[in-house]
DNA sequence: GATCCTCGAGTTCC
DNA sequence: CTCGAGGATC
């Protein structure tokens, strides 16, 4: 008797992926990551491989998926549009294998010379056949299940870079040239065209929606019915194959297609490279991923292809694929986890912030194993319970988020997460109520400086870099001396002694020392850092920074009225109460006097002394990726003892932007809007030397 | 009153 | 890095 369990698994796995398949491309509402979809179909693959009596006619591994929708009309394809082989081993190793696999089948020796490959992105989008008669556009296609396909030549003519007509003579004559590429959505205009669907909604319009990515928009563009629409929602296009060809001579290498297709006026992006054998191949796939996030598309890979028509043709065909090409994946970005239970977090200002512990997953590089919920609004937007399995991302940035929840993998007895019912409407730290204002989102903790989290954080900040800048004083230590009761307040910080900190553990006289030593050196400071590591509310350090320059003396500030504190730059009403607030209260104004009596000191009126060539002033900066010889705060600083101001964000009135290695977003936005984009050394050279240490 | 710009605050992993 | 919101500007 065979083994009942792989049978109903197989069964499983087959419904399965044909429910998704049709979520995917017939409704372009998938509710898996590719990744996990991938996982379902190697898994169904290896059961059939180990027990073929299995395998049936209709399983998703025996053909290409996809299914015709209604209402577009169904379009023959002259030459099947394939899929290629995908490998998933996304190190150096899958795309060795390719090569490996190459020379078998072409039998070549050891000793024989490297192979040339044209190497190319894998984009993310979705494959069109353009049929050109006489050089004019007569057809345009979707790959449907590669026999058949889908009528979209009337959204497919509203995209721009697609010519209506190939330029050149040969194109003219041949009678027919398919055109095989692929139709996507550039990231920027995806962002804009959710935007605007987001203000659709928000106005009331009805059947409007948003779109999860870039693929799905342009999925969605392309078989929308009405060409009107289409015309709206910008779609690009890339040509790299060739379907039905008659009278015309191809060209013999698959770089050389690509010069032709340029020729014709086609697009082609021109990522795509010859390199030579398996290293080539290694080279590309590494440089590519290196570069992915700063593409201006997605793309979910690269593709290689044996560059020359000749020995594609002497490998062939394997059932459905080609066997001279392969698409190497990236890492996934995107992969499902178990939620498996909600921490609640109390920040600085009290703010409780739900925390979703995550069963560890690799995902874009590194193991993720938390990552915010922000809010209760967000928890409540995304739908997302105790127990989901759940969607994690690390887009472009590094910070883990979840980007939904797998609804029918949801176990039956989820709830729904409800941050005041969890907590019982006290602090999970204090025990303090947890109050909310009025059309605020936050929940905060009301304990003050009296709840143990609060204070900890309130310490950190108070030790922090840009503050008080304690050397030694992290976040474990915090945390003991707050827990142990030996620190209060910020003042007992400079009462501690060699004595009280021996009776830390693993604190030995050594690095007790250190802390004593790295307190003493911060006592001498600024007034500014002084005043941002105080912690006021909506006292940041450019603030701080404002505040010490405008009254030059803290016992100006601390008498300061209102109206008084209005006169500072960029602080407004808001800013100018929770200042006046601060201070008012007895008990702040007497950890300020402790402070000071523990010797902590600034040259007061500080500004008039500094002499310092000031050959910046007037000019806005923006950083941007990691320098080689300056750290962030190092350049930071360096600018502004040069009269120079340093900005977070791009905007029309920043001079200059200064990238180093990965630079992201910001540089993006700086070419667009026209701003001199400097690197380190560059910026160096602007700088006047640098102080003696 | 609307829009743009900037700042503050919170966050992950190694 | 990104979001939300405070402040400035038109």
């Amino acid at each position: 008797m065979p083994d009942k369990a792989p049978i109903r698994r197989a069964a499983a796995l087959r419904e399965q992926l044909q429910h998704h398949a049709n979520l995917y491309y017939t409704l372009d509402a998938p509710q898996i990551p590719d990744a996990e979809y991938d996982r379902l179909f190697q898994e169904l693959q290896a059961i059939e491989a180990a027990h073929p009596e299995l395998q049936t006619q209709d399983s998703p591994t025996q053909r290409v998926i996809g299914a015709v929708l209604d209402g577009l009309a169904p379009v023959r394809h002259q030459v099947p549009m394939l899929s290629i082989h995908t490998e998933t081993d996304t190190t150096p190793t899958g795309a060795e294998k390719f090569d490996a696999r190459v020379r078998k089948a072409l039998a070549l020796g050891v000793d024989a010379p490297a192979l040339a490959y044209n190497a190319e992105l894998k984009f993310d989008g979705l494959a069109i056949n353009l049929r050109y008669e006489r050089g004019e556009l007569v057809q345009a296609a979707t790959r449907g299940d590669g026999e058949t396909g889908e009528d979209v030549t009337h959204t497919v003519r509203m995209i721009s870079t697609v010519p209506k007509r190939l330029r050149g003579a040969v194109a003219v004559q041949a009678a027919v040239i398919e055109v095989r590429g692929e139709v996507f959505m550039r990231r920027d205009d995806f962002e804009a065209l959710n935007e605007r669907q987001r203000k659709l909604i928000e106005g009331g319009a009805k059947g409007e929606k948003t779109f999860v990515n870039p693929r799905n928009a342009a999925a969605g563009v392309v078989r929308q019915l009405d060409a009107g629409k289409a015309a709206k929602r910008p779609l690009s296009f890339f040509a790299y194959a060739l379907g039905e060809v008659v009278g015309w001579a191809v060209p013999g290498t698959q770089h050389g297609l690509g010069a032709a297709f340029r020729k014709m006026g086609l697009p082609v992006n021109d990522d795509s490279q010859v390199v030579q054998g398996p290293e080539g191949l290694v080279r590309f796939h590494e440089a590519i991923a290196a570069r992915r996030d700063a593409l201006p598309f997605d793309i979910d890979g690269v593709v290689y292809k044996l560059d020359d028509r000749a020995q594609q043709e002497q490998l062939g065909f394997k059932s459905r694929e080609p066997r001279w090409a392969v698409a190497h994946k990236s890492p996934a970005q995107e992969q499902t986890t178990l939620l498996q239970d909600i921490d609640v977090q109390v920040g600085r200002t009290g703010k409780l912030t739900p925390v979703a512990k995550l069963l560890p997953v690799f995902v874009g590089g590194t193991t993720v194993s938390n990552a915010t919920l922000h809010n209760q609004d967000e928890i409540d937007r995304k739908d997302v319970r105790i127990n989901d399995t759940v969607i994690v991302r690390r887009a472009g940035d590094v910070i883990p988020e979840i980007v939904g929840t797998v609804i029918e993998k949801r176990p039956a007895d989820a709830q729904p997460f409800d941050l005041y019912k969890k907590l019982g409407g006290k602090c999970p730290v204090c025990g303090s109520e947890i109050t909310r204002e009025e059309g605020e989102v936050d929940w905060r903790c009301s304990g003050g400086l009296f709840c143990a989290a609060q204070r900890k954080q309130a310490i950190l900040h108070f030790a922090g870099r840009r503050a008080m800048d304690v050397e030694g004083l992290g976040d474990k230590l915090v945390d003991q001396l707050v827990e142990a009761g030996i620190v209060h307040t910020l003042p007992e910080l400079y009462q501690l002694g060699v004595a009280n900190l021996a009776a830390l553990e693993r604190m030995a006289e050594k690095s007790a020392q250190n802390l004593i030593d790295g307190l003493e050196k911060s006592k001498q400071t600024t007034l500014g850092r002084f005043l941002y590591a105080l912690g006021i509310r909506h006292v940041g350090e450019t603030t701080a920074k404002d505040l010490a320059k405008h009254f030059g003396q803290l016992d100006r500030v601390l008498i300061a009225t209102e109206p008084q504190l209005l006169e500072v730059n960029d602080v407004g009403p808001i800013v100018a109460h929770s200042i006046h607030t601060f201070f008012a209260q007895p008990h702040n104004r007497e950890i300020v006097e402790q402070l000071r009596a523990c010797g902590i000191t600034w040259k007061e009126d500080d500004g008039t002394a500094d002499t310092s060539p000031k050959p910046l002033l007037g000019q806005t900066f923006v950083l941007t990726g990691t320098f080689q010889t300056l750290s962030r705060d190092e350049a930071k600083d360096r600018i502004e003892a040069a009269g120079g101001k340093v900005s977070g964000s791009v905007s029309k009135k920043t001079h200059f932007v200064v990238a180093g290695a990965e630079a992201g977003s910001k540089l993006e936005k700086a070419t667009e809007l026209g701003i001199t984009v400097l690197d380190e050394a560059a910026l160096l050279a602007m700088l006047p030397a640098a102080d003696p240490p």
